[in-house]
DNA sequence: CGTTGAGTTGACCATCGTCAACAGGAGTGG
DNA sequence: CCACTCCTGTTGACGATGGTCAACTCAACG
């Protein structure tokens, strides 16, 4: 699968063409629809463009867009009174934003890099989606399968430790790519931070730093401008396992 | 609501009214459907009653059945290889099992004490999934709820200390029972033992017990036989606060 | 060339885990 | 009826993992 899948394109495109020459579609919801419904979904659709750090929507706000990511990644987190923050997942492209459909967003959502994501309004889709029962199903595959992960989530920031938690979160974001790519690569690309890395595995800044390293000087890993490289992916993998 | 809702009971019905009469029906996914569609339902339904310990399903067992708990208490949970546990939630009565419909249980399910559930064949439930939108929808709910507390979870699980953890947690089921009954109550059941909740809260056994004593001392709670009443409801709920 | 922000590294420390002993109730068998 | 075991929960002593605080490097940028 091209690269262009994955990097920001905002140049403007015929209209009613978008969506049915979309080369995410057959990993985002929109799988679900046919050519005819692909184009009622595109009137509604407004192709959304984020710079990095921008917000797309902030936790307990009225939830008035729902949105399809196509490129970039998309941090989504919840904060504490204090300030402490935990991240609940990152969106990459062909991920929906709004699974819920509810009247407030759970929690807050913004770019790490430069994204695109198509953007609907709420009562537009839920309209097309009680209309399409195709479309609701898909949707609820995309919410149980994230209901997976969650769960998945949950068993890491319980019961593991520190080297165990990065070890997962590589080999989850490998097989992610790997997804969307085509294709599995020992390149693994962290476009978010270290402290963004560290909320996602309730861990610290510092803590992640030394545990990458400490991966690195044994050569598990090497550490490259825009992420990792995975030298003995069964040291990863045996850090991961279920 | 009265208590029989919760408790037990495995006494034969006259058929075709069952679902009917059921008073967990407002709160689980079967709010969704109308009287003839109850019948339908009921006539794949078998009404299922476990022991204490009984083991509902496993995790990557292929997913036979799915489950409408009607009372008692269901820990779901999963475990990596080396025995450490993570429960990932409690299912109470109106609570539903096997909400990805999928081809595998994606953890394992078993009752805390004696339990009923309705069970039905995942092939002929995905049937009527497929016939009923509204039932689909209601399920996309569901899904989605616990999708959001999941995240509560993950929350909690990565950024919040064993006192925080534990008042959660005590808010949570309080707000749980009360939905379940109708209104709030300071006495706060707690039908799983300390593992449990220590698994549940990434804690051990004893940090658990530890922290539920050091509350008592400080007349922050009382621990009673089958749980704890609260007696300091807003030291509790600063505790939890999101 | 100075500033800023991300990342790294070291020293120290607190929270929670580990290990061990013990209490008390339920169930069992002599 | 009592002794015994088993199981759950409690409590104390100690230690390790990961957090805190601080200093430092380095690249990007004006």
């Amino acid at each position: 699968m091209a690269d262009t899948l994955t990097k920001p394109n905002c140049r403007p495109l015929e209209p009613g063409s978008v969506c049915v020459h979309c080369g995410l579609r057959p990993l985002s919801v929109c799988a679900a629809l046919d050519i005819g419904e692909l184009q009622q979904l595109e009137m509604v659709a407004h192709v959304h463009c984020l710079t990095a750090k921008a917000t797309l929507f902030s936790q307990d706000e009225p939830a008035q867009f729902v949105y399809n990511v196509t490129a970039g990644t998309v941090r989504l987190y919840k904060l504490l009174p204090d300030g402490r923050r935990q991240i609940v997942g990152f969106a990459l492209p062909g991920d929906f934003l709004g699974l819920a459909l509810a009247d407030r967003y759970g929690f807050s959502a913004d770019a790490i890099e430069p994204v695109t994501a198509c953007r609907f309004s709420r009562e537009a889709f839920t309209g097309l989606v009680d209309r399409k029962p195709h479309l609701l199903r898909r949707l609820h595959e995309f919410a149980t399968h994230e209901l997976s992960l969650a769960h998945d989530q949950m068993v890491i920031l319980g019961r593991r430790n520190a080297a165990e938690r990065v070890g997962s979160f590589l080999i989850g974001l490998r097989d992610r790519w790997a997804r969307l790519h085509g294709h599995s690569s020992v390149h693994v690309p962290l476009p978010m931070s270290r402290q963004d890395i560290a909320d996602f595995l309730g861990l610290t800044i510092e803590t992640v730093s030394r545990t990458l390293n400490r991966l690195a000087r044994e050569k598990t890993i090497v550490i490259v401008p825009d992420g990792v490289r995975i030298l003995n992916v069964a040291r990863i993998e045996a850090l991961s396992e279920v």
